[in-house]
DNA sequence: ATAAAGGTTTAGGTTTGTCTAAATTTTATT
DNA sequence: AATAAAATTTAGACAAACCTAAACCTTTAT
């Protein structure tokens, strides 16, 4: 079966929202994509029609067996071209989400495979984000929260919760980036910043906004499973 | 200025019809693109509003020097990616026509720069086109019809004059591509077929329609400026 | 020179994906 | 339980890119 860009945009926002909180909302999904809740119903009507949804009428929606396998696809296209973009054509971490946007829609799956080959089957995109492989399995890095990560542990930064360009630029300013090694010296209750530490650099403080968005994987145990990015 | 997808495809097809005849005519850019002519019409009038084309109405068009900017970034695209997928992926140079299709319209400029320095700057695409650079310059190659090559002069083929898996499925059969040396040894005026000779194969005969498509560099002097395909 | 043929454009529709405004259903509040 | 608020869907329109059929020019042949 072949879709639409605008079909696939959807299926893949769906299954973003859905890695956060089960069932999905019309305004929720509307919001994602920078449209109108109407039209988001219009879409919702054509997707149910080919079987990628488990939707009823008010109920919220989501991504049926067939259309998580859909959505999986186009994951595994995103981050694999992100991958190339980096690490062969030398872009930055922060300037490879929107052009993926347009890649993950180039529809031969002999050249998804090819290209996973040449970059060597990588696991993780730029942004610490899992690729999953053909058949949609991926690996589940265990991460935390930089907000929950306990004091004096050693722990890499192994994703980010959005690709925002104002994110990026705070992140490219704090010398922050995929792979940092660092850990919490203190934890103010007053506004919930945190003062931490990166090595080679003298302490510094983050805000929670900021902490919230970051997730790490602790150096030595301390397992929890966090959330995932695009 | 920004273009669809329809728009790209309409001025790169104006763009090769009229490296053949000069001026464009509707009923051979809609038989290119496998349109109708009325389709071609309405397109028409959107680029020339746009001002890509020099048109009026019943009298043909031509692309305007900023359409053909256009039409030659498009093409720069095509052949730098087609170039990628046979030389960094490993694509057989007959199945890279239709992905190209898709990559060309690609719309981040600073990508297309990346790529042209990750591949070194290639000055011809696999099928032995010629890339052109960021100012839409590129080397005309000296190239002969293989119907129009003297008897018993080297020439190497140089680039084939149509993509149709049709084609390139005889070619394959007959072990000919970009690169391979062969001399004329006979023409026969019967049926215009011609008997040649490739090194370490016997010589074999091939058709006159085979020959058109073909177009070669001879190996020592001898050069006349010939067509050039996609 | 006129008529026929061929090529091109216009008129009027369709599909896809979007929108605003109005109607409907669900959820939250008193 | 009734009402107010919020979320969702429907109704009706619109632009882009197609289409068929009919009308309109231009070229070719008698
Ligand atoms: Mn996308
Ligand atoms: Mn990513
Ligand atoms: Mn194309
Ligand atoms: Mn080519």
């Amino acid at each position: 079966m072949k879709f639409s860009v605008s079909e696939e945009n959807y299926i893949k926002s769906i299954y973003h929202l859905q890695q956060q909180g089960e069932v999905v909302s019309t305004n929720d999904l509307a919001s994602e994509l920078q449209t109108k809740a109407a039209s988001v119903t219009d879409m919702l009507k054509k997707l149910n029609g080919k079987n990628l949804l488990n939707y009823e009428r008010y109920q919220g929606f989501t991504l049926s067996d067939e259309g998580t396998k859909v959505a999986l696809s186009i994951v595994r296209k995103h981050r694999l071209w992100e991958y190339f973009l980096v690490h062969e054509l030398e872009f930055g971490w922060d300037e490879v989400h929107d052009i993926a946007e347009e890649l993950e829609h180039i529809s031969s799956p002999l050249l998804v495979e090819k290209l996973d080959s040449y970059l060597s089957h990588p696991k993780f995109d730029p942004h610490g984000d899992p690729i999953p492989d053909i058949n949609g399995k991926m690996e589940l890095r265990k991460q935390v929260n930089l907000i929950d990560l306990p004091l004096d542990v050693e722990a890499e930064v192994s994703a980010v919760g959005s690709q925002s360009t104002e994110l990026l630029e705070l992140l490219k300013h704090k010398n922050i980036g995929i792979g940092t090694v660092l850990t919490v010296l203190r934890k103010f209750t007053f506004d919930n910043s945190l003062e931490i530490k990166v090595r080679n650099f003298p302490p510094f403080s983050i805000s929670q906004q900021l902490a919230q968005t970051l997730f790490l994987k602790p150096l030595y145990g301390s397992t929890t499973v966090g959330s995932i990015s695009k």
